[in-house]
DNA sequence: TAGATTGTTAATCGATTAACAATC
DNA sequence: TAGATTGTTAATCGATTAACAATC
């Protein structure tokens, strides 16, 4: 029903509304702060239940509460850490979550130096404890922050364990079963954009 | 000339073809491990000057040198990173960037508590003395990982500084001048799009 | 009311897929 | 040579853009 492109664009929207402060916005502001075509931001918008209102733009809180429904951010859900490195601390101390409706509630690792240390609120678990954490917490997400090597042992444990999705930081492809669900967060791929970009910058100004 | 959606799949190839051992691949392996089909592969790969041979399979190395290229690999870039708290520190740390020809010069904090501290090599720096970094190395790239608060303040320290690409970490939209590039680097859409997929799957469920 | 802004239809553009010819 | 795999053309599909009607 969505198109994708329109999905990734509506994530952009989210979060562009989740700073405004006005009540209402126009499709006009949307895509310059987003450098989107008011056209393209207006056929997207069209694809929600909601619909603005010609002459005032868009109500930002009930677009925001048609998007938090739509990604499924009205709902609550509990997440697990695996690897208290500085990528998994980083993630444990990131304040965004509780917008998004994320608990945290465990972070394991399977350095002895670093269980029973705290990382914010929580103390490093080890692994021994994962299956009964997720038990206790009906834990769905399981975020993956351990050096590539371990990352498939790591995302096997959790699906033993019964986790529906792995947020999966290390740079390697892992395989799980068809049901669960996996998203990959690779900076590498990042990083190949941002050297991609500098190249034809560079090419061009040869060119010039 | 390379469409934008073939880009995106060519830096899939690249960091698949870097951890392959063999000689050759066919389009079909390079496919099924990454879920998209062999025909698809094959166009993308075809917009390259490298070609594949028929029975035999892409050269890896080859490929690889060509996509290097096409991506600036070959070229190498000194990067400073502002900001040495979880995600800097991560980023500090990460093996990933030396395959990429990236070389950190520096790392920056304006926290006195964390100046003259270590993060792995390096010896995190106060703000003082990011001009003389900058131009002592030669540095291209800024990473931005501080709160989202002080991100465009940092954007436009850098800018002034003439730096000429910045990975921004921070959640937030910053502003800088058209000549200068910015790859943002968004961990809560990754988290839109996880909290989705689970929104979609229950959903799916429930009308089952 | 007049004017601004949304919503939608149709036209264009671009990307994917299918089929098959080329080639080692 | 026969067969496997690449490379390319044409057909299909989907997304974007343009134009304008609907509406507050």
């Amino acid at each position: 029903m969505f198109p994708k492109a329109t999905l990734e664009r509506l994530k952009l929207y989210h979060r562009l509304l989740s700073e405004e402060s006005k009540e209402y916005v126009s499709s006009e502001e949307i895509g310059e702060k987003l450098n989107i075509p008011p056209e393209q931001v207006r056929k997207d918008l069209s694809y929600l239940e909601y619909k603005g209102k010609p002459k005032v733009g868009y109500h930002v809180k009930s677009l925001l509460e048609e998007l938090n429904r739509l990604f499924g951010i009205d709902k609550k859900v509990k997440v697990i850490i695996i690897g208290a490195g500085n990528l998994g601390s980083a993630l444990a101390n990131y304040p965004g979550f509780a917008n998004y409706n994320i608990e945290i509630v465990g972070i394991f690792d399977k350095d002895q130096e670093k269980i029973g240390k705290k990382v914010g609120d929580l103390v490093i678990l080890s692994l021994d404890f994962l299956e009964r954490v997720i038990k206790r917490f009906n834990v769905e997400i399981g975020v993956i922050c351990v050096p590539k090597e371990s990352a498939q042992e790591v995302a096997d444990l959790l699906v033993k364990n019964g986790i529906k999705a792995i947020w999966n930081f290390a740079p390697t492809f892992i395989k799980v079963p068809n049901e669960v669900i996996v998203r990959n967060e690779d900076i590498s791929l990042g990083l190949l954009t941002l050297k991609h970009m500098l190249e034809v910058k560079s090419s061009q100004a040869k060119e010039a």
